[in-house]
DNA sequence: AATATAAAAGTCAAAGAAAGACTAAACACG
DNA sequence: CGTGTTTAGTCTTTCTTTGACTTTTATATT
């Protein structure tokens, strides 16, 4: 066996293979079974699951809390994964976002309705904050919200 | 159903939802068919049936005491209107705006999708922006998607 | 009618349960 | 070495559950 993480990342893996696209399980019951810090199962999930992996993760804390795993299996998903990383990156214009929401309608990821609520939220008029973050605070936005249509049909945050 | 909060929470919507939009129930009565503390009645309806939820309840104790949920009407062209004025204004948490959205869904004004997409773009996580401003950043973005959506039209599909 | 009793529901605070954030140490590897 | 990855530990935050105590109301008793 390599490092504890590669095996927990193993056992998530063949849990969600398993016929289902998603997986809920319990930081603390996890972290038992493998005798680890708790955390680890944080490490591991952020290292091993993340968006560009194809996965997305939810959570809900307090009394019957659970971490969520999704497989994300969208055809689209290294298309929006690659739009994300390339595309917008750490900073973006009004003029560059709106022009990668146009190409979304056309790829048909998105509706017309979609592209209003997307282009209202990115505007420069939405964002009423100093120019300098401006461009950095909408590509923010836009990855998160990209990230949730890609994992829609979960719960919440 | 993972935690019991949810379970009382579903039981009193599917009453509700079997056509009445009010129902009475007895707070004793339900914490003993859920094996619970009374007090978790409460619980749940602070939690789950607030008015940002769309709910109302009334209530009265003594020999013959009830506690009524009553789901608040919201169809009405300015609802929306009513809510960016009221409800929103100048500032508005991650909780508020969250329970706002919730509600939008209920009322059939957004779907499933766009209820994840107008999270995800007023997240404490997607505004990385100092705490001062952040509520009133929020508000901002929320009127503007709302007034986009406003502007679209209702029929979404 | 006045009073006592019992039957509700309300409030609040404490305890418990779970995940998140942050930090620091240990390890691997060029 | 020095740098990045892994592991552990601790503290914080959020959410749930319970219990003790209070308040209100209806009903029975005197």
């Amino acid at each position: 066996m390599s490092v504890l993480s590669d095996t927990i990342e193993g056992f998530i893996k063949s849990l969600i293979m398993e016929g289902q696209k998603e997986i809920e399980l319990q930081r603390n019951e996890l972290a038992h079974h493998f005798s680890c810090a708790p955390s680890q199962i944080n490490y591991v999930l952020a290292t091993r699951f993340s968006l560009d992996k194809g996965y997305a993760v939810q959570s809900r804390r307090g009394g019957g809390g659970y971490i969520r795993v999704i497989r994300l299996e969208t055809d689209g998903e290294d298309f929006i994964a690659g739009l994300i990383r390339s595309r917008i990156g750490e900073r973006i214009t009004q003029h560059e976002a709106y022009a990668i929401i146009g190409r979304l309608v056309e790829a048909g990821f998105i509706n017309e309705r979609e592209k209003c609520l997307m282009k209202s939220s990115v505007s420069d008029n939405a964002l009423s904050v100093p120019a300098v973050v401006k461009d950095v605070l909408r590509a923010k936005i836009m990855r998160t919200q990209l990230t949730a249509l890609l994992c829609e049909g979960g719960g919440h945050e």
